[in-house]
DNA sequence: CACGAGAAATTGTTGAACAATCCGCCAAAG
DNA sequence: CTTTGGCGGATTGTTCAACAATTTCTCGTG
């Protein structure tokens, strides 16, 4: 199953086609507007991993002609969000064991960088701290979906220590597969509440302006986790 | 001067559009090789940066049809080798100062990142003292595309330490917009030259393994190129 | 000389068409 | 019974022609 997702996708977009009523703003970048709606769809879900993206039903399910879907597929497929096989189609990307370990060879890097080289401003520190006592309170009510987004959104912003856009991109990349990773597994277990006191170590090492242990802390809390996630990808394996 | 490079470039191309004889293999995605001949264009300097692409020339010039070339645009716009402006075309990119700045962010996080925390073997570290020797003698005979192409090639292998294809592609689409800086500079100084040498005493780094010494070196080396690039671009805008 | 109206050119998007390729199915041979 | 081979059918890759929307250029007017 999760194969020729088009029907599926069909029901969600029932009422498509004709305009939207708010406004003629939206006539700007149809292609990327799809692309948009695609990546969200993608992120949250409703198209799993592996599942093809046809681009007749798509086509006529999204509204907008083939070619122009098109189009949004090769810039999902740049942001390696869908794989493109020649003559075979796109499909939502699937992370193996192989990518999980290229996403930690990236993060090992760009994270302790980020914490050792970074501006850390007061600013940075206070919204890193809402972060963590927001995770907190996800991990203290079980809700693992807000604890996954808090996790994320503090990595992105110990990203946003380096200032600079192209590392927050290629971070933000980097975590949307992720999200796949765990979109692809069956069982979703809790991932993320062994590093919420992690996280918040890292924080006050941060305030505390050790950056150096930090860093290092960072790397070892990297290491565990890419161990963790693989050894869970190769239980599924079976 | 430098706008609408269609013509210069459909004399370049005279004589497509009928099949190269070679054989039929080249069916396999067009849009993905008309990519890679732009790209090989604007690195080449033959497409100046700021110069606009027409879609009906580049595509009767090219022997492509409107549709694939838009995807070939998309490509390259992802890469922002190019820049898209609606409703206006896209342009050849051509980076500022501040774009200048985000590279060296970059930069700084991770060339020293991967000094700090990458596999070093032998292999690599023999690749790395012939491509410094190969500076030297560049140096020595006096050819600056020579020296820039080893320059270039040591900072992509520094960057290859991470072992990560997702750094090295970020990693080469900065060069190559570093390679746009220094096509957009009218007069192009002797801008390596002077850094041969600490591009020898990084690798000599390396090799001792004295891992902090290399990457604070390299940050200082990644510092002042920046000032200097900065300081020239200044002079420029006059 | 400024300025606005209209025309020309260019981009954005669509729909249809055809070639090339892949997939599943069925028949025939071993 | 399994395997090989071919034959449609479906899907992708690419092109072409057309039209709407927007920008840019031109030119006449005040």
């Amino acid at each position: 199953m999760a194969i020729e997702a088009a029907t599926e996708l069909a029901k969600g977009t029932t009422g498509w086609g004709s305009e939207t009523g708010s406004g003629s703003a939206e006539h700007a970048h149809t292609a990327a507007w799809i692309a948009t709606v695609l990546r969200g769809r993608i992120a949250a879900g409703e198209l799993t991993p592996g599942s093809k993206l046809s681009e007749q039903s798509l086509s006529t399910a999204l509204g907008v002609s083939r070619n122009t879907l098109r189009e949004a597929f090769s810039t999902l497929a740049g942001e390696s969000i869908v794989t493109r096989i020649p003559n075979r189609g796109v499909f939502v990307a699937s992370p193996g064991a192989e990518e999980v370990r290229e996403i930690y060879r990236v993060r090992r890097m760009i994270e302790p960088a980020a914490v050792l080289w970074g501006e850390v401003t007061p600013e940075v520190l206070e919204n890193m701290e809402a972060i963590v006592e927001r995770a907190q309170a996800a991990r203290d009510a079980g809700s693992v979906p807000e604890m996954a987004d808090a996790n994320q959104a503090l990595h992105s912003a110990v990203v946003g220590l380096t200032g600079s856009a192209s590392l927050r991109t290629l971070m933000d990349r980097v975590l949307a597969e992720m999200r796949l990773v765990f979109h692809a597994m069956a069982s979703a277990p809790d991932f993320h509440s062994h590093y919420v006191d992690r996280n918040v170590q890292l924080v006050e090492r941060l305030r505390a302006g050790q950056r150096e242990e930090a860093a290092a802390g960072l790397r070892t809390y990297l290491n565990a986790a890419e161990a963790e996630l693989l050894g869970h990808l190769a239980d599924e394996a079976s």
